[in-house]
DNA sequence: ATAAATTCTTGACGAAGTTAATTAAATCTC
DNA sequence: GAGATTTAATTAACTTCGTCAAGAATTTAT
C-alpha cells in the first residue's frame, strides 16, 4: 500500500512543480527565465508561482541583480525562502545514526548522532524518534519560531534494498532486516511524514537536486568505502532494477580470474577496491597480519612503493568500474564519493589514468568529479529525499 | 535544425498515442481493458479511439473473441489494421543496402538487396533511392492498391554516431561519413519522410515494441558479430549518452591485462569476442595462419577441444560483459542478437553459466534471450523506427 | 420477464495551459 | 525631458484534454 506524503506546499499541477523545482535548484530567476527554461508560457509561470510566493515558499527580488543591461522593464527574480520549512534527515548505519535538520535547499542546519546498541526494530525506531526529538527542540535557525511547528517531514536513508513507494525495507544485510515497513513505523513514533530510501540513491538526489547532477539530465554518483555502490540518473530519473538491483558497479567483474568476492563472483571491483579489500591486500604484501588501515595509509603515503600500488591497484579497479559504467550510459557527469575520505589522494590518479585510457571515444568527455564525502552528507541525502517527497509523486 | 515526422496517423494527444501504441503492442484489447492498463478513463479511450478507427487504422472486432464468461455485454476488442499503412525500412552496410517493406507491426512484407560500390554520399543516396523504387513498385501486400500509394515514411539504420532528431550521421567509420545531413537528402531523394537511427538502436526499438520488449519498461539489446554494441531501454526511453556514446558494451574491460583493443583500451569484450578477434585468436592456438573462420567452426563443432576452448572463451567475456550490464541497470530482460548466427552453439553455454556466476543477487532473475539474427531483422529495426515516428515525438 | 453485470457512449464540467492584449518599468533617441 | 522602444509581468478569453456521472446496449442469471 504506498503512502502519500504530505502537499503543504501548493503543487497543485505539473506545472507548479516544474517551476518550482527550477527556482530551487537553479537559483533567483526571473519568471520569463523560467519559462524560456521550461519551455512553458510566462503566462504559467507566473500563475504557477502566485500560490508559492502566498505561502511563502518562494518571493520576488528587488529588481537590483540586474545583470543585462539594455532596454526594457527590469526581471523581478523569483527566489526561493529557504528558512520557510525545514527538514530532517537521518541515516541508519550498523553502529549510529546519523540526523541533520536542514532548510528547503537541503543545506544542513543543525546535526545530531546517536549510538546504536542494538539492531532490533523497535529499539532502533525509538532512538530515531528520540534522535528527531532532540533535532527538532528549541527554536529554528532562523529564530522565527518553533522548530517543531516548522518540519514536516522526515527522510531517512538505509543501505539495502528498500521500497521507497511502500516505505518497506526489503532486505538490509547490514541490519539483519527484512521486510520491515519503517516509513509506517516512523509516521507514528515521530509524528512527521516519513519518506525512505535506499543511502545511495539519496546521496545521488541530494546530487541531482543540489550538487553536482544540476542540470544534468543523466549522471552518476559512485560511492566507495565499506562497499562500493553507485546511482544512476537517466533522463532525470533515479535507475531503480527491475528486480531492485540497479547501480551495483561494486560487484562489476574488471579482473577475470581476480580475487573472489563475497557475491560469489570473482574479480568484482569490490573485491579489489573496498576499504576490507585493500586492508587485506596491504597485510598480504607486506606480511604484517596485524597491519591496521591507519598504518598502511600513513607508509603508503610516506612512499613505501609495495603499498602505494596496493592503493593504486585499487584505483586501477574503481577506474575500470567507471569505464564499464560510463561506456554503458554516457553520463554527463560522474561523482566519486565515500568514506574513505582520508584516502583519495592515494586512489585518485590512478582512477583518471585508467578511465582515460578505458573510456570510449568522446565518452571520456563525461566530467568525472573526485570528491571526499563528509559523513553528515549522507544525512543530508536522506533529507534531500524528504524536500524531493514535497514535489515528487511517490511513484517514482 | 529538426525536423519533423508526418502525422498521417490521427495523433493529436497523448492519450491517442497512448491508445494506439498500447492497442499496436498488445494485440486485440477491448476499450476496457485498454482504459485499465493505461490508467485513463474508458470514456477518454472511446474518444481517442474514434478518429483511428475513422482513419482506417484500428477496427472494432466482432465480439467473438470473448474468454471471459459471466454476465454483461460482451467486449469489443479494438484491433490494429497492419495493412492500413506499410513502411520502409533500409540497413546501410559497408557493402549493401538490405531493403524491407513492413506492415503497421512491423512484419516485414516484401525484401530487396542492393550492392553498394562506393561510400560516396551521392552513390548511396541515389542507390537507395533506387532501392526504395523498387521495394514501392507494384501493388501492395493487400492486393488492395498501389504501394506508392500507402508508404509515406522511410526509416534508414547505419552503424556509429546518429543523431536521430536532426537526420544527420555524426559519424561513421564504417562508411567514413561525418556530418551528413542523410535524412534530409533521402526526404528529397524518395519523397518519403525519412528517419534516421543508429542500427544497433533501431533493433531495439523493434524489440522494445514488436518484439521481447514488449511490456519491459526496461531492457537491453546486445548484438554480437564484426563489432558488440548494445542498446538500453530504460523508463521506456531509449539511453542515448550525454556525448552520443552509449551501450558500448564491445568496450567494457573485463580482462585486465587481457588484448589490445582497436579502441585503446586493453581486455574489452569485443578484442575478446569479436568476430575477428576470435578468428586471431584460433589462429594463434592451432598455429594455423590462414585458418578460416567457417572451419574453425566446423573443426570446434567436431569436438577440437583448443578450438571449442577460443569460442567458450568469448562467451565467457560476453557473459562478463552482461553481468557488468546486468549488475549496473537491472534490466527486467536481455536480448543477446547478432550476425554470427551460425556459431550460437558453441557460445551460449558460456555465456549463461559466466552471467549466473557474476550477476548480483536477485539481478540473476532478468531474463536473458540468446538469439539468432537474422540479416534482415537489422532493415525490419529501421522500418520499426519508421512506424514509431508515426506516434513519438522527434525530441526522444 | 426481470434483475444484475459489464461495456460503451454521451454531454456537461473542470483543470491547466495558451494566445493576445494590457499594464508596468526601465532605457534609448532626439 | 517627452516620447519611442524594449522587455517583464499580468490579465482575460479561449482551447484542449480528460474526468465524471448518467444512460444506452447487450449479455447472463433467476
Amino acid at each position: 500500500m504506498p503512502r502519500s506524503a504530505p502537499a503543504r506546499a501548493p503543487i497543485t499541477s505539473p506545472a507548479a512543480a516544474t517551476v518550482f523545482t527550477t527556482v530551487l535548484t537553479e537559483g533567483p530567476v526571473s519568471r520569463v527565465d523560467v519559462a524560456r527554461r521550461t519551455g512553458l508560457s510566462s503566462a504559467a509561470v507566473t500563475k504557477a508561482a502566485r500560490p508559492f510566493i502566498e505561502a511563502g515558499y518562494l518571493e520576488e527580488l528587488a529588481s537590483e541583480g540586474r545583470t543585462a543591461p539594455g532596454a526594457g522593464r527590469p526581471a523581478n527574480p523569483l527566489a526561493i525562502r529557504p528558512d520557510r520549512e525545514y527538514f530532517v534527515g537521518v541515516k541508519i548505519t550498523g553502529d549510529d545514526l546519523i540526523g541533520v535538520v536542514t532548510d528547503l535547499r537541503a543545506d544542513v542546519r543543525a546535526s545530531a548522532h546517536h549510538a546504536l546498541s542494538s539492531h532490533d526494530t523497535g529499539h532502533v525506531v525509538r532512538a530515531l524518534a528520540d534522535l528527531v526529538g532532540e533535532l527538532l527542540s528549541g527554536t529554528t535557525p532562523d529564530g522565527t519560531g518553533n522548530l517543531r511547528d516548522r518540519a514536516y517531514c522526515l527522510g531517512v536513508a538505509v543501505s539495502g534494498d528498500v521500497d521507497r513507494a511502500s516505505g518497506v525495507v526489503r532486505y538490509s544485510p547490514f541490519l539483519g532486516w527484512r521486510d520491515v515497513p519503517l516509513a509506517e513505523l516512523l509516521d507514528e513514533a515521530t509524528g512527521l511524514t516519513t519518506t525512505l530510501e535506499n543511502d545511495v540513491k539519496a546521496l545521488a538526489v541530494a546530487e541531482q537536486w543540489f550538487g553536482e547532477g544540476v542540470g544534468a539530465s543523466s549522471f552518476a554518483l559512485v560511492t566507495v568505502g565499506t562497499g562500493i555502490g553507485s546511482a544512476l540518473v537517466v533522463h532525470g530519473d533515479l535507475v531503480r532494477g527491475a528486480h531492485g538491483v540497479a547501480g551495483e558497479i561494486g560487484h562489476v567483474p574488471v579482473a577475470d580470474g581476480g580475487p573472489s568476492c563475497h557475491c560469489g563472483g570473482q574479480g568484482c571491483v569490490e573485491a579489489i577496491a573496498s576499504t576490507e579489500a585493500i586492508l587485506t591486500r596491504a597485510r598480504q604484501v607486506t606480511g604484517e597480519a596485524t597491519l591496521s588501515m591507519d598504518d598502511a595509509v600513513t607508509r603508503a603515503r610516506g612512499g613505501d612503493e609495495p603499498l602505494r600500488e596496493v592503493f593504486a591497484g585499487a584505483g586501477h579497479a574503481i577506474g575500470l568500474g567507471l569505464a564499464a559504467l560510463v561506456n554503458l550510459f554516457g553520463p554527463e557527469r560522474v561523482v566519486v564519493s565515500g568514506e574513505g575520505v582520508a584516502t583519495y589522494d592515494l586512489f585518485e590518479e590512478q582512477i583518471r589514468r585508467t578511465f582515460a585510457v578505458q573510456a570510449f571515444g568522446s565518452a571520456a568527455r563525461c566530467g568525472l568529479v573526485i570528491r571526499p564525502l563528509p559523513f553528515e552528507e549522507w544525512a543530508r541525502g536522506a533529507a534531500a529525499v524528504a524536500v524531493q517527497s514535497l514535489f515528487v509523486s511517490d511513484s517514482v
